[in-house]
DNA sequence: AGTACTATCGAGAATGATTCTCGATAGGTG
DNA sequence: CACCTATCGAGAATCATTCTCGATAGTACT
């Protein structure tokens, strides 16, 4: 559970921009978020936020996932039965490789696209504008 | 609405290897996907069946649709609010290229991953077992 | 073809994740 | 420091999906 004071700045800086209050709520959330290398549903990080916060609502956990990840602060993926879980995602655009053992998810950088989008490109006519990629597998520590 | 009896023959002779019955709403399920290029959501899929057979329960087309995703008939993503939207997708490992204007899904084959593959065998230590890949952009029919 | 066995079906209830409602609280600005 | 109002907490409401159970219809075997 490392706290980066420097990207707290960061992200604290955003809210500033977008007009959104930097309640102590949200502050407690995203430093759990920053210093977690996995995926979390609401449900999951309001447990985990339980001991320390045990008034913290979980429409507040909700409402506040959905807030940071439209300012792409943090990812969203589906789990298992109809759930999503997420993920501390500032920065530059990166993709994910999640360990399906541990959970743990390294960052990895987006390299080689540029050859998708060309081939979508010239093949298909195809305009390319988004993407979504996740790797699943084992990682170093596991194997 | 195009109807392949080649790959009709195809999934119906995966059914029998399976045990599971082909049954008559399995085979209009079947047929409906196959047919059309574009995700649908189980409420689209039953409402577009509603008028040729108007007794097809709801969660008929829920149990279908699990059911062909296990088997790799079809794939599945998530939609917007929470929902889940399958596309036909039986055959050989690909991607898919989603339009984001008319919604029509174009088949990628699935090349240039093993270079994703090196690198994170190389740089990461992770071994790649599965990966999850989504285009979106503007078709060339839309451009 | 006829029969038996049981997987599957339809309808509606139940479940569970997410969102909404509303009075109370607390950022942030002047 | 006070005011304005975005945000909060608690619980109700919503909505996709799954479950329950008596009825139906594939499939295997005669």
């Amino acid at each position: 559970m490392n706290h980066r004071p420097a990207e707290e700045a960061s992200w604290s800086r955003r809210f500033a921009g977008t007009g959104h209050r930097l309640t102590a709520q949200r502050r407690v959330i995203m430093r759990h978020l920053a210093g977690i290398r996995r995926y979390l549903t609401a449900r999951e990080l309001h447990a985990r936020l339980a001991r320390s916060h045990p008034r913290m609502g979980l429409a507040t956990v909700y409402r506040t996932l959905e807030m940071l990840r439209e300012l792409d602060l943090v990812a969203s993926t589906p789990r298992g039965a109809g759930e999503a879980a997420y993920l501390y995602c500032a920065g530059d655009h990166h993709h994910h490789a999640v360990c399906t053992r541990c959970g743990r998810v390294d960052d990895v950088p987006c390299r080689s696209l540029p050859g998708f989008e060309r081939m979508l490109s010239s093949s298909y006519q195809f305009r390319l504008t988004e993407h979504q990629l996740e790797f699943y597998g084992v990682c170093a520590r596991c194997s």
